[in-house]
DNA sequence: CCAAAAGTGTTTCACTTACACCCATGA
DNA sequence: TCATGGGTGTAAGTGAAACACTTTTGG
């Protein structure tokens, strides 16, 4: 299909919607934006796709461009395509949407980004070009997988209490749950360790710490076996 | 960002897994391509898009220029951007997994495809491109997706039986379930309206028929409703 | 009357839910 | 000693799974 070449062809962009957990509130980074469009607004970090790499490549590369985060959890979201979506023209953007403990990752703008830091992802508004609605898209799907994926142990540090698993299921799923039982149903699970730790400078009786058994979870998954709740 | 406009631009194309359900298989639907590359090899239909329009609309018109459908109910895949995926160069793919009802679609060939056909879902292999790699993803996200919402009456008439609604599930998620448990479940749900009528020209007792109430569906699900299984 | 699929209830067991008090620690 | 969260068990109810025979219809 040598025609093939005589086709306009739009920009693509990646975006990152990267998710943090601040005690009891889900947070995202942003940046804001050196230039224009839409200069000093608030945006979802990002940038356009280089020949040669991979999607996924292009959005880490990225996100460590503009905040100084690598090596994280990212996972692709969706595409947005819509015409008029971006004023300098024809743009496709690829989103990943990610996951990270906030106590081992801290942005630091460069790049496009005059500052990066972390807001509460329920309440921002007016983000650049259509990044509301990419992280309303974002909300949804991690509402939607951390119930039967566990992937919030990503937002934890790895070593965790039970009662730091249970708010991150709290403030994601926007309901309290009942203590005992989420302790009895996370254990009977049995992909928690019990390390020989606690909790340290607490004012009160320090809690066990757990980290999660990645490899167990990746044998029984196999296996058919199915994380929920 | 003026600059911008400087990056090297990939083609954007669109491609769709369309699914369908004959009796007992899970089926596909796939063209054969007219012209290089991978001329004569069966792909998914496909194509460009075109400045102005929606991903989904692109899917769409590629769809009914490549098979004539239409009026189908289709969603975002997955998008495919790996270097290399289309031997004519830089090509990044917005993929869309559709499902219809096999008797009220009847491809017919037209545009870059010389046939238009239905096939064995899970046994093709050797399609152009990626799209044995984009089938297998689309394959995946219907045994996902069809467990908790209910996407699968989509692939049969819009009056069935019980029985054929079970053999549905039973080829998706390619194990058989209890008759009594499956029926007593599904009525409990109280989302299939009894029709008064029943099966004709099958040569033993006649079942009765049902229709997929999607209003009543669609009010239970903004209420919390959880459709599962 | 035979073949083929439709249709129908009950019991068992596992899991979910609701619920309240004592414990350990640091300030 | 007080405030703060950590940690624990049981009973009741709900939903899932297992299971076999009778009915209807056309050939």
């Amino acid at each position: 299909m040598s025609h093939s070449y005589e086709y306009p062809r739009p920009s693509v962009t990646v975006d990152c919607v990267l998710f943090g957990l601040d005690a009891d509130r889900l947070q995202v980074l942003l940046i804001r934006r050196k230039s224009a469009p839409f200069k000093d607004r608030w945006a979802l970090p990002g940038g356009f796709v280089d020949e040669g790499e991979t999607l996924e490549d292009a959005a880490r590369r990225e996100l460590a461009e503009e905040t100084g985060l690598s090596d994280i959890f990212l996972e692709q979201l969706y595409s947005f395509g819509d015409p008029g979506r971006d004023p300098r023209g024809w743009t496709i953007s690829v989103a990943y949407y990610g996951l990270v403990s906030m106590r081992h990752h801290a942005p630091v703008a460069a790049s496009d980004a005059s500052e990066a830091v972390w807001k509460d992802a329920t309440s921002v508004r007016r983000l650049a070009f259509d990044h509301d609605k990419i992280l309303g898209v974002a909300l949804e799907r991690l509402r939607g997988k951390v119930r039967y994926r566990p992937i919030g142990f990503e937002l934890l540090p790895r070593k965790f209490t039970l009662s730091q698993l249970q708010r991150l299921y709290e403030v994601i799923l926007e309901r309290t749950l009942d203590k005992r039982n989420f302790r009895k149903k996370l254990l009977a699970m049995d992909l928690l360790v019990e390390l020989d730790e606690k909790q340290r400078d607490v004012s009160h009786r320090a809690a066990r710490l757990y980290r999660f058994d990645q490899r167990k979870y990746q044998r029984l998954e196999k296996a058919g076996f199915n994380f929920e709740l």
